[in-house]
DNA sequence: GTCGAACCAGACTGTCAAGTCTGGTCGGTG
DNA sequence: CACCGACCAGACTTGACAGTCTGGTTCGAC
């Protein structure tokens, strides 16, 4: 914990914003495409236009930068997933709509490229920083999963559907969406066309309310 | 390349076979431990041991190294997965108890320690080398959501479910009780409890049967 | 206008690891 | 026996990179 106990808030950016931010993309960014390990001190610092000493003295340690670009990544995504499973509060006069409607917005926000790439820098990282699954867990997946649960629950008190553990279910139709996608897009190499995504969506809202739809 | 042309076949293992597999067994370990970048070839020609400069004499480079170990491992991990499939061939009296068993089966073979590693180390280094890739779906994951769907297919032939689109059924199952492993495994970091696993298979196959079942 | 904090370019240090090389041991084959 | 190829220990070369340091510039605050 490289706080300096100085400034009042626990954000502390000790420079100026912009910088910071700057930094915080370029990280993000070489993260991404290098993998931790790979990734040099000095190439995110070019990248963001910055010095390499303004990137230690903002961060301290490459560690540090790592896992302050995960927070950021997984609020990120976070927001996007939760903005979306929003959307089932109203859910209009077809629940099957709405749930594709939904689904295909999850596995969109799911398969893009800055989700995979924050996957892959938790999964790869795991072993040797443990923390970083709580930090992706505690604000991105548990988060979601947790509103979905909401959601699915509301439908069903309504009689759109037949949930008794939302959880569960949620879990379900999250595990439906994403089941294959691993060996569809090769591990977030490869791009799935428009359609793709949607005949994905629309089997897994099948299979899903094939099982919870009244 | 340092292929040697003198040897006949693709395999061309040059040194005796024995030392061949330490060093493989060796680099299993120690990527799965550490990662590709932080395995050091040192540590592996140490636990395999075996001198350095055989372990280049063996395998080149350590990319190939890590190719070869990923190939093995597949093999391994698909091995054990089709062999649980495979049960499905005579599912007894009771296709809900079999289901179940066979969910817990892969379930178990899912969350084992060298699964997760390989995961890890595909999913680590699928930016830098994207053929390791094919390596993986091709030994392994396409091979064993083919042997399900056939599986369900046989299942739904012989009465037992209602299946129209098997791959999509075989996608389904396997999404159905993955569905939430990272975050409960924390992405592999803990072990499972056999409960838990039981009751994880159990609410899948309900789910898939609810959705499925005749 | 001066003071200090944030910033700059780039040189520097120390470490660590991939891959090579040397010189020698050992076991099997002609 | 003489040879050859696999193997050994370990020194060595080379390059990359984290993190530090220097000396100087910019800019806002007082």
């Amino acid at each position: 914990m490289a706080a300096t106990a100085g400034t009042p808030a626990t954000a502390a950016p000790r420079g100026r914003i912009d910088k910071r931010r700057a930094i915080l993309d370029a990280a993000t960014t070489e993260f991404a495409r290098e993998g931790y390990a790979q990734a040099g001190v000095d190439a995110i610092a070019a990248r963001a236009g910055v010095a390499k000493a303004t990137v230690y003295s903002h961060f301290g340690d490459k560690q540090t930068l790592l896992r302050e670009a995960l927070v950021a990544e997984s609020d990120r995504a976070a927001a996007a997933n939760l903005e979306v499973v929003e959307r089932l509060l109203d859910p209009g006069d077809d629940v099957r709509t709405a749930l594709e409607d939904v689904g295909l917005r999850l596995l969109e926000c799911f398969v893009d490229e800055r989700a995979w790439a924050l996957r892959r820098l938790v999964t790869a990282e795991v072993v040797q920083f443990p923390d970083l699954v709580d930090v992706f867990l505690g604000r991105a997946a548990a988060r979601v999963n947790q509103a979905l649960a909401d959601r699915l629950l509301g439908l069903s008190v309504a009689g759109h559907l037949r949930v008794d553990a939302p959880a569960v279910a949620a879990e379900h139709f999250a595990g439906l969406l994403t089941g294959g996608i691993d060996a569809r897009t090769r591990f977030g190499t490869r791009r799935l066309p428009a359609a793709e995504l949607r005949e994905v969506a629309g089997a897994a809202v099948d299979t899903f309310l094939r099982a919870f739809g009244r």
